[in-house]
DNA sequence: AGCCAGGTTGCGG
DNA sequence: CCGCAACATGGC
């Protein structure tokens, strides 16, 4: 175990891991608990020192909150008006994290239709019942499972994770984890492929379309271009940006791969956080 | 009770 | 390409 004091500049570790991209930190007293592949990492902040204590390497949790993305220079490209403006300052400092592809490509598949509470509870079963025990501080948590792990489960456990649609996401999710064992798909390899031949990839998967496929590649795979457009967005969108036209999700990744360019997939989280917390 | 949640698919137009 | 219905869980 070690524990890491990395200085840090224009983050937020709180609005981070609230904003609703991750499902598998929880929040304790004064301090984050999350799993990272078979790793449990606690982490806080205190002004502009991030504490981590795991037995990650520094340069794994530096890796994972993207603590290297210049954000100064990522707000010049999407600062472009009132609206993301205000979001900005509220959420100053949120980063997107760089997850695992594996794991967030089912957590994404797991989320359609969702709500996020829910999502993470699914999530949270899926690890219980299938994925590796790590012991922390006295206590177990659960990796999330391997693609074997997966294709390899009883489709009627499988199906006791509390998913939205049931036995067929439970069959679809062991289908896609068949796919990636067999290793004619490599996920991280889409790292080398530009944004659209890698989304084409992904959604030839099955089980995965455009909002999903968008989110795993913004998320885990260094697309920030990607700009996943969901309920959320698609409501913000229409109403602050595109308010005359009726705007159809192709029309509005469209829109924002030419307004806020090669960052749009920031912008997105600064937008979707902002739409959904703004009255609170 | 009814509405809605970080959607995808297959169909007809 | 678009719009539409089906899919079918659970919290408020």
């Amino acid at each position: 175990m070690k524990t890491h004091i990395i200085p840090v500049n224009k983050f937020d570790l709180d609005h981070t891991l609230r904003c609703g991209q991750v499902f598998r930190w929880r929040e304790n007293k004064d301090n984050w608990v999350g799993i990272l592949g078979n790793s449990v990492i606690k982490a806080k902040q205190k002004g502009d020192i991030l504490i981590a204590e795991s037995d990650l390497d520094i340069g794994d949790v530096i890796s994972y909150f993207r603590l290297n993305d210049d954000l100064d220079d990522i707000y010049q490209h999407i600062n472009k008006d009132e609206v993301i403006n205000e979001a900005i300052a509220m959420y100053d400092g949120m980063r997107i994290i760089k997850q695992d592809p594996w794991e967030c490509l089912i957590s994404y598949v797991c989320s359609r239709q969702n709500r996020i509470e829910k999502i993470k509870k699914t999530v949270s079963i899926i690890s219980k019942n299938f994925g590796d025990e790590i012991q922390f501080e006295n206590k177990i948590f659960y990796a999330f499972p391997k693609p074997y792990e997966i294709a390899k489960a009883n489709l009627d456990d499988l199906a006791k994770c509390n998913f939205r649609f049931g036995k067929i996401q439970a069959e679809e999710i062991k289908r896609i984890a068949k796919l990636i064992c067999k290793g004619d798909f490599y996920l991280e390899r889409l790292k080398e492929l530009d944004y659209e031949s890698a989304k084409e990839m992904l959604m030839s998967l099955g089980g995965v379309g455009h909002k999903v496929a968008d989110c795993v590649l913004l998320f885990s795979l260094d697309k920030l271009e990607a700009f996943p457009v969901d309920v959320h967005v698609r409501r913000i969108v229409q109403r602050e940006y595109l308010k005359d036209e009726n705007a159809s999700d192709k029309k509005i990744r469209e829109w924002a791969g030419r307004y806020f360019g090669r960052y749009a997939g920031y912008a997105q989280q600064y937008l979707f956080y902002y739409e959904r917390t703004k009255e609170m």
